[in-house]
DNA sequence: TGGTGAATGTCGCGG
DNA sequence: CCGCGACGTTCACCA
């Protein structure tokens, strides 16, 4: 399950990461210099840092700061491992974008290996698309008389996260976010509720944004644009209430 | 600059972990278990999984895929070490907003600390900066006579990539996006057109979305507006060249 | 410290 | 395989 080797010549570190990075998660710690190019195009000079390679493709260099790799290739990419003047050397290719990380290895203090679980039914609750859940479940959550036409609807402009009809009549655009509203989230309103007026001309079409929360250049636009905001709050794991105009 | 255990006690890795944790990268190799809660909440069972800690408050728990961890707390988040019951217990708690994960590790084959290098100089080559650079240094890749009046000219719908004026005289707003144009491009755009317009009674307004490509219904939504579309190659690393209508 | 928008975003879903 | 939008987005910049 474990296998490593410490302070390995390179030719014995090359070997092991050609034979565990089909199968398993391979780490090396050492002297790291790297090159990406593709969509963009980075580079790093010599110096400590981790690479690991997944068994699905995935290549990523780590500093010693920061959530996110330096340099990387994502998941499908193609890993080939070779020795070149005494050098460990790593070339992922990535498909499509075309995409080439080259990693230059002088040194390696450790290299490992081992096998990790896929959490196959992980499930984030809270997301987006419970919101959206529990408003279908509930349309009596956004006003009195709400009632839901489609959820999903798409338009040139983009998906509508929900599509609805009030008690008078009006059609109702309602996007939302499950954290805050930024003036993005103001303008993609805007943008929905401008293509449904435009293709239903003479109806009112009322726009209602529903977030945890909304900035107060958002709210601004939101006022200018004469939309509406629905403040929720995830009081439990399971359900969630709104209030109006926070 | 390296240290690790191979199947450890819990206690003697719990030390381990404390001692090194705030001064190097250390990995934990074992038998995972872990909660999070905060915006959202999640739960992976026990599994063999890689965790991950940054002196900078980084935790991650990484699987057999993905590039991403599946759990994790980002950068400023504080980390407390104990054993309880037999296992070793991790604690993140990020302050805002407040977000808590704990890594219950009933089994540790391998711990290790290592010191990884930070690339302070580092960047990137190729993002929108670079290309509105490109833009500013040589107007005549827009269209010929096209001269700059003014670079992020921020207004009160956001700031503008890039304002100018055509050879006829015309203002001109120019959006550039370093990948793809979406219809929340062509929104976005059209924003700063209808705001330049309506600041400039009477003048004629361009707008041109610069891009590598467009999707094809957002490209129906810039024509419906009468905006223009460039698009762009980063032909080398130093430079780019400008097509008209694709 | 919080707001704002870019990103080699990544990821998952749907056509 | 592409298009599209959410994301516990992360990240850097700037007020």
């Amino acid at each position: 399950m474990l296998g490593y080797l410490v302070n390995p010549p390179i030719e014995d570190a090359a070997r092991f990461v050609s034979r565990y990075k089909g199968s398993g998660v391979v780490l090396i710690y050492g002297q790291v210099e790297a090159t990406y190019s593709g969509r963009a195009a980075a580079q790093i000079r010599l110096m400590p840092r981790l690479v690991v390679t997944k068994p699905d493709g995935v290549l990523m260099i780590h500093e010693g700061r920061r959530e996110k790799p330096i340099i990387w290739n994502p998941p499908g990419s193609q890993l080939f491992v070779s020795v070149d003047d005494g050098e460990l050397i790593l070339r992922s290719i990535r498909r499509s974008p075309r995409e080439y990380v080259t990693v230059n290895i002088p040194e390696v203090y450790l290299v490992a290996s081992m096998e990790l679980g896929l959490s196959e039914d992980f499930k984030v609750i809270g997301s987006e698309r419970d919101i959206v859940d529990a408003i279908v479940a509930n349309p009596g959550l956004i006003e009195d008389g709400f009632r839901v036409i489609s959820r999903e609807y798409e338009t040139m402009v983009g998906s509508i996260d929900l599509l609805g009809e009030d008690k008078a009549g009006n059609l109702v655009v309602i996007e939302v976010k499950r954290s805050g509203a930024s003036p993005e989230a103001v303008h993609q309103l805007k943008r929905y509720v401008d293509y449904i007026t435009s293709k239903n001309p003479g109806r009112v079409v009322r726009g209602i944004l529903v977030a945890a929360w909304i900035s107060a250049s958002a709210y601004r636009y939101l006022k200018d644009y004469g939309l509406e905001f629905r403040r929720y709050t995830h009081a439990n794991l399971t359900g969630f209430s709104l209030r109006s105009n926070g």
